[in-house]
DNA sequence: TGCAACCGATTGCAAAATGCAAGCAGAGGA
DNA sequence: TCCTCTGCTTGCATTTTGCAATCGGTTGCA
């Protein structure tokens, strides 16, 4: 996959890069919710995306170097999709990304919540994250302080939130 | 213009407001490039926007709240488009991307000076610039202390850069 | 052994978005 | 007067996306 090239600009050439309605979607799926196989971003992502443009998206991420696509030794006909170093590094503009988004438009509570925890972390937690991604993406040695995983973080507060609505929304109040 | 709302996560719902090809090329006109009327808009990104698609981009940020359009009061026919806070509030994005872009692609020198300069300035220089941006399009007062302007800096610098290579490439060395 | 569920895709087709060139009416300048 | 410039629209071809069904093969289970 080559760029198209319409300039040298680096903001022009990342959006050529995904500037698109899918391809953050999928990086995002496989950053913060672990995914690594085709079914789970299939059936994982909230968005719904169709089986014939994740195909695309997927080959297309892995020609511009953002992904690899290995064999999954359990079972002959998975796949397994890893990020690259240049994917990892994105995970301080999703940060701003969601920082952003979660100021300026409509997001739901629930979904909200990993944003303003990664904002609240800032750029210390964004690295232990990245190097957690390493360890398991790339096979990188985990030097970091043990302690929870800042995906493991992120999904307790999620559930806590949706436990707390939830419990809200019940009858007995 | 309301979004599709595919979902409420934050990083979705940016998708949704400037994840194509034009959105963010638009608005770094603006906000790097200091462009405010439709004509400089349409001839002055090296990309080479189409004229209906401007049209298109500009009626839809405006109804997003990212935009607004103005009568200049020295042209009848001339509208002058104003960004929002919303809009000025993407300057650590647009220079999270800048930074990665440098990084991971092929970017000419020219153009990635300025992503190089912000890179380095950090947030301390795009807040600078930010409130640089709230006087010329929100009529905020600017108490900052005085100095060169951020976008006159990037300008300066970018214009070095392009004097530097036509001198390497004159034949008189 | 049979068989349903699951695997990563691919196919065909409709709908939407984009790109391109030309043109519009009105305003300004000479 | 005539030419240029203003923001923006129109018609049409091309490309991209969305949707549903399907493919050949693998796996787990009865």
């Amino acid at each position: 996959m080559t760029l198209d090239r319409r300039s040298g600009c680096p903001i022009n050439l990342s959006l050529e890069v995904f500037g698109d309605r899918w391809s953050l979607i999928i990086l995002r799926d496989m950053i913060f919710g672990g995914r690594r196989h085709f079914r789970e971003l299939l059936n994982g992502s909230m968005e719904g995306i169709a089986s014939n443009i994740l195909a695309d998206r997927l080959k297309r991420l892995m020609e511009l170097g953002m992904l690899t696509k290995a064999d999954d030794p359990s079972h002959k006909q998975k796949a397994i999709y890893s990020l690259t170093e240049m994917a990892i590094t994105l995970v301080p503009i999703l940060a701003h990304l969601g920082a952003w988004g979660r100021v300026w438009l409509p997001t739901s509570e629930e979904l909200s919540i990993r944003a303003e925890l990664l904002e609240k972390g800032g750029p210390p937690m964004w690295e232990k994250f990245m190097a957690e991604l390493r360890h398991e993406h790339l096979g990188t040695p985990l030097d970091t302080a043990p302690g929870p995983s800042v995906r493991a973080t992120l999904r307790a507060a999620y559930e806590a939130v949706v436990a707390e609505k939830a419990l809200n929304a019940s009858p007995a109040g």
